[in-house]
DNA sequence: CGGTACGTCTCAGGCCACAT
DNA sequence: ATGTGGCCTGAGACGTACCG
């Protein structure tokens, strides 16, 4: 953890939490390479720091770039750890239990439960949303059941998405948004594109409140706004 | 696909020695 | 004083490899 992606995770997830004075719950998808498969340990995720010694990016956010630079070390590297201490703390209620193959039905009912307070949860599967069901590797990526059932409890979901490697991007999100229309998802909000490479995506499943709505549209807007260039909103 | 990293190339500018 | 050519330097353009 602690590559540019979290970077930018992190940025966004603060611009929004602070800009509604709440916390939002996060839901990072843990999973234990092993469970995976051999070649999954080798993959050696996370090492794309460079972004910590270009003063473009970490002026951002001082803050949470040095806090990010402690974890280039890999010992530093503890996740509980690195939770407690953090100042996002303020901004993130965190949720750091680890998907464990059988027990997938029971790790998500206690992300509800752990959830209860926050409105908006932000998911980050590492390969966004499973459009097959029942893949050998659902592990890494959000159901759509799952997404479902946040909506009926009445959350506002926010999840993460990569870019395809051989569509370019708005035939492939117009594709995923259609996705979850059809499967009664409600898709209101612009889709994020932070352009980072690869590009990551933030989707948004919102709810039918319509002030809300649109505090939290004004918000993107804002977003987008302050850093110029590395963020698009994505209408489809 | 859409980006980063990194090497190579080009060209303008600064500097200076030297000639006019 | 003023002009000329040589040389170094660094910014930017460009190409290639590589990555998830």
């Amino acid at each position: 953890m602690g590559d540019i992606h979290d970077f930018y995770k992190f940025l966004f997830i603060k611009h929004l939490a602070s800009n509604l004075k709440v916390r939002i719950g996060l839901n990072w998808f843990l999973v234990d390479p092993k469970s995976i498969s051999k070649s999954e340990m080798k993959k050696n995720d996370g090492e794309k720091r460079s972004y910590l010694n270009n003063p473009k990016v970490t002026n951002l956010d001082e803050k949470l770039s040095s806090e990010l630079s402690d974890l280039v070390k890999k010992k530093n590297r503890n996740l509980k750890n690195f939770t407690t201490k953090t100042h996002l703390q303020k901004f993130v209620k965190f949720y750091n239990e680890k998907i464990m193959r059988n027990e997938r039905k029971l790790w998500f009912e206690n992300s509800i439960n752990f959830f209860c307070r926050n409105e908006i949860i932000f998911l980050d599967p590492d390969n966004g949303i499973l459009k097959r069901p029942n893949g050998r590797n659902s592990q890494k990526y959000v159901l759509l059941d799952e997404l479902k059932s946040y909506q009926s409890k009445g959350k506002i979901i926010i999840f993460t998405q990569f870019q395809s490697y051989n569509k370019s991007f708005f035939p492939y999100i117009s594709e995923i948004t259609n996705f979850l229309k059809t499967n009664g998802l409600k898709v209101k909000y612009p889709v994020l594109r932070n352009r980072t490479s690869p590009n990551t995506f933030y989707i948004t499943i919102g709810q039918d409140r319509v002030i809300n709505n649109q505090r939290i549209l004004s918000i993107y807007k804002s977003y987008k706004k302050k850093f110029e260039g590395m963020i698009e909103l994505i209408t489809i």
